[in-house]
DNA sequence: GTGTGTGAAAGTATTCACAGCC
DNA sequence: GGCTGTGAATACTTTCACACAC
């Protein structure tokens, strides 16, 4: 029997560079690298040799000592860690130029997320193509998730609407939001939410530049 | 003479969380509210007390002991903190549909970001206005910077010419740049440089679906 | 009494540095 | 010799808890 794996906590700081990992390995991949060491995947993603490795340790043994890391396996193995062997099924809703922008990400289904459908509000908007089929009307959102499955819902509507639909979604049976409304989601049950903020991310550079 | 001030770094972390504080105030003073706690702030924001008057306390003695913070007051003093008691000029590099959605963001301007003008490299879109005037070429962004001053650059380009559309207004003199093209952008000069990346937020919900 | 401001304590995260394996 | 995997050391963040001001 193989000893026991020591069941140390992930960082939670950790998640978001393994994607950052995963995506320049996919990179040096297409570029015909086989091998990598950890000095030089630092180098290129911008940390340190010492934190891949950490971070990776979490996880497993990938490497091989004195060699460095197989791209192709180390690619394959983030995958699995980051539950990427598997289509998670994703709608968007709100259909207007960021959802549509969103839905025309070439890229986004390359990674396993499979987009099933739109919705909005809008009459001028609901029977379009917006980049998933026909955008569905937001007044059947609830019997649509419960009809077919859906893991995670990307919400782009106008932020006075978006606590109310992240709410209904997730009554609904959604497990998971990443948010790009202007206003800080929460959500009781034991959903996940994400947010992404443009006006935050704007006011922290505005930090940094009077600070300069 | 008031007793110095003690110079204690300001936690990286503490940044952002700032201009969540300041989005929740205005919220409250849109609604009426006056005068708010620390607590009563902190739920509002989904943290806790301590986290928000430690926060606060880099950069001064901002409430009234016993009583709690004055909105409109504290609103002034974040501003201040985050450099937002000033306008800072602002482009977007890319005029495509998530260009476009961040264009016609509306309180994007609210806050004193100034959107100055657009860049893209498509003869079909070049002189359309896409929500800041008349789109220009992209070749003419060296010669744009430099004759007009510009604080801080927006780019949505495709992934392919971020990086070298990046190095060359860094070169032209912005010293502040938001990506939202999924690369994991360098700048060597001493400019600021913020990610806004779908793949890796999609990416770390996949993580946290998975083991939920 | 109430709620801020802040040192000190507890909890996380990153970096070092070296044993162990190729 | 070279590079991984990892305990130990360092650095950073958050939370506690209480003195102090209103």
């Amino acid at each position: 029997m193989p000893r026991a794996r020591k069941k140390q906590p992930v960082p939670s700081a950790t998640v978001p560079r393994l994607s950052q990992y995963l995506r320049q390995l996919q990179e040096l991949q297409a570029r015909g690298t086989s091998t990598i060491s950890s000095r030089q995947l630092a180098e290129a993603v911008g940390t340190n040799p010492a934190q891949i490795r950490k971070d990776l340790s979490y996880f497993g043994e990938f490497g091989i000592r004195g060699v460095g890391y197989e791209v192709e396996h180390l690619i394959n193995e983030l995958k699995k860690c980051l539950g990427l062997d598997r289509a998670w099924d994703t709608i968007i809703i709100g259909a207007g130029k960021l959802g549509t922008a969103l839905a025309r990400y070439r890229g986004f289904g390359k990674q396993g997320f499979h987009l099933m459908a739109m919705f909005d509000t809008s009459k001028a908007v609901i029977g379009k193509n917006r980049g998933a089929g026909p955008v569905l009307s937001t007044s059947d959102l609830e019997k649509y998730i419960r009809r077919h499955h859906v893991d995670i819902a990307i919400v782009t509507t106008p932020a006075a609407v978006a606590q109310t639909i992240i709410d209904r979604a997730v009554a609904a049976g959604v497990p998971s939001v990443l948010n790009f409304a202007p206003i800080r989601a929460q959500a009781k049950k034991p959903a996940i939410v994400r947010q992404v903020d443009l006006s935050t991310e704007l006011m922290t550079l505005s930090y940094y530049l009077k600070n300069r």
